[in-house]
DNA sequence: GTAACTAAAGTCAAAGAAAGTCAAAGTCAA
DNA sequence: TTGACTTTGACTTTCTTTGACTTTAGTTAC
């Protein structure tokens, strides 16, 4: 297993346990032996806003990073989220935001096993990229607003 | 036998062991001693959503190939349906396909909402129609054999 | 109070690690 | 002997790791 989902394991093991996870970034890495902006590295790649968390920080004496799990209310995510996408959606992001659904209750395994393969790289690799990524935002779309009729 | 063959009947002992084969594919290979990209090879030859085949996989350091099989014990109206279709579908017939599969109770109606809203019109509406309609296949395909995992 | 020092965290780009793509060359059976 | 299937390797893309440099916050000496 890489450096990085080590990390994030860690820090979702965190969150798990008291909903928060607060850490200081050196003394952090130190005790896993990275680098420290490895754990930056971590935080922009896995704990995004579309994945759900809010991450703030202070530098100097006494520093800390902490991350926390927003929970908006479920009804509205899946709304909330069809007008966040843009134009484009590329595939780490579309990853991101369905986890996030699933996490949050919106929507449940099956759709999200269904909204990752009509938007996963498989079903669209022959497409050229910011093609791919213009389509993937639509079908994404449709296929949400679908979900979201399911349950009115 | 041909390296190809070997290298799938490695690939389907790990399918029967767990029901799953998870690889690096350079490390792989080489325990092989073939090319990497062989391992691509035989992987878009011989296990395919045809052949009942899920693939995924990720890049980078930690990067792996990962390859799962959807029960084909019991031939279903859906697999035979994936297997029907070809490189391209238009909107009508793939329509009809779904109709078919919900009427025969193959899938259920959220599950055909679900695949109109990702293969249709509104959804690959700016894709010139020939490319259109090869992506409406991929991503029918893609979906069809999500399902059909579901209810293994 | 403020300048200088110290202790954090942030940024960014280069290097590394792995998988994907594609097309040319090889093989083999009909 | 030709057409389908295989094998190979050069090149591309994506994800990770590292480290040098920057910015910000607190602390201390004056």
């Amino acid at each position: 297993m890489s450096l990085s989902n080590q990390i994030a394991r860690m820090l979702l093991e965190m969150l798990e346990d008291d909903g928060m996870a607060e850490i200081q970034r050196n003394e952090f890495a130190q005790s896993i032996g990275c680098v420290p902006s490895q754990i930056n590295y971590v935080i922009s790649s896995r704990f995004t806003p579309e994945q759900g968390y809010i991450v703030e920080s202070r530098r100097g004496g006494g520093g800390y990073i902490k991350i926390t799990r927003v929970n908006l209310d479920k009804p509205s995510l899946i709304m909330h989220t069809v007008n966040c996408i843009g134009e484009s959606l590329d595939y780490a992001t579309c990853h991101a935001n369905v986890m996030n659904l699933l996490h949050n209750g919106s929507i449940d395994a099956y759709s999200a096993r269904l909204l990752l393969a009509a938007t996963g790289e498989n079903s669209l690799r022959t497409l050229p990229s910011p093609v791919r990524d213009r389509i993937r935002a639509s079908i994404f779309k449709q296929m949400l607003i679908t979900i979201h009729r399911k349950d009115d």
